[in-house]
DNA sequence: CCAGAACCATACCACCCGGTACGAAACCGT
DNA sequence: ACGGTTTCGTACCGGGTGGTATGGTTCTGG
């Protein structure tokens, strides 16, 4: 019973991610995330909680949404096939164009003040299990799919750090071309293409 | 004439850089900044004009300072041992012991608010700069030494991205022992090492 | 020894931040 | 139709932001 509330939760959502996702975490104040939630600050508190847990329920959305492309393309085969796909699934969801550019866990990872530490620790968090997933898909991989001498948690960390670049260059305005010529050239260093 | 400044102007730079090099454009307060430089509000402003110019200028002592590895480094040959050399030398300029974690240039590049978009955009010409120069150090770079059917503009792109990438992962908590790894697999994307 | 100039320190400004108290409005069960 | 309950809208809170006005202090040139 009571009044019914007069606007969809989950779209309210929707629109809070984009406005994190293009803002970051301390660039998103509550007036940008209820003007674009069509939401009063009430409304944002009652069914979302705070600014941080509806950071944080935007980041799962995230994640699931956004970043549902990732599962499959782990289970590819053969290994460089799997690295292709996140690295290519990557480059294509920063340089979306109806969404902000680069990548909201790496937007909100790095600045601004140590008032946000929990939400740059928890996405470091975050990103250390998708590194680990990976870094657990190439250990599983059979001998010969992985470039000669390889360490599986050295690929992982590499792999990593050219999706976190991209985002960095991705934010920067690089375009999804420049993106795929990054991710082009990285699996170079994986040999037997 | 007048009354003699009580402080080093210098030495107050050097502060403030470490200040915007560990929290960010955004994240450094005045009160932070000052308090770290040793000085009043009005002397900073007073010597350093407001707080975008002092980070203009701290940014001028950070390339001209801890990013001055680069210039040696882009005339090694062949021009993979330039690579290289900046990819190393971004390796420990990210993981310094005395200094902050990640890359000055990088961690105010991405958030937060749209009020610094000037520092944002400055930023990005600055990387674009630095990836320009490589471009132009590869493309001049004798035929063979680069990896067969590859274009200097994407290598440099791609080298970027790799720094970037580190530099997030720096910030995260990676050690140089793990950035290095980084570098190596990356440089695996550059055959005849 | 004094006048003018430069610097330092305090205290303040308007503004924005995340978060909330409170009363009015809209619904359901009875 | 009415009481209870939930949501909505406004107006507000303390605190921190970048930036500055003002007055006292310390120096140099004459």
């Amino acid at each position: 019973m009571g009044r019914p509330r007069e606007f969809d939760p989950d779209q309210a959502l929707g629109q809070a991610l984009e406005v994190f996702w293009r803002q970051g975490y301390e660039g998103a104040s509550l007036t940008d995330l209820t003007e674009a939630m069509g939401i009063t600050r009430p409304s944002l508190y009652a069914t979302f909680g705070n600014k941080e847990e509806l950071f944080r329920k935007a980041l799962d959305r995230y994640e699931s949404g956004v970043m549902g492309f990732m599962a499959e393309a782990m289970l590819r085969r053969p290994a460089r096939e799997a690295v292709a796909g996140l690295l290519y699934g990557f480059a294509d969801a920063q340089s979306g164009q109806d969404t902000p550019a680069g990548c909201l866990g790496v937007n909100g990872a790095l600045a601004c003040s140590e008032a946000s530490d929990p939400v740059r620790q928890e996405l470091a968090r975050r990103r250390a299990a998708v590194e680990a997933r990976l870094g657990d898909r190439l250990r599983a991989a059979p001998a010969g799919e992985l470039p000669p001498g390889a360490d599986p948690d050295d690929l992982a960390r590499y792999v990593m750090a050219v999706a976190q670049g991209m985002a960095v260059q991705a934010k920067s305005g690089a375009g999804r071309e420049a993106l795929r010529r990054i991710v082009a050239t990285a699996l170079q260093a994986w040999p037997a293409g």
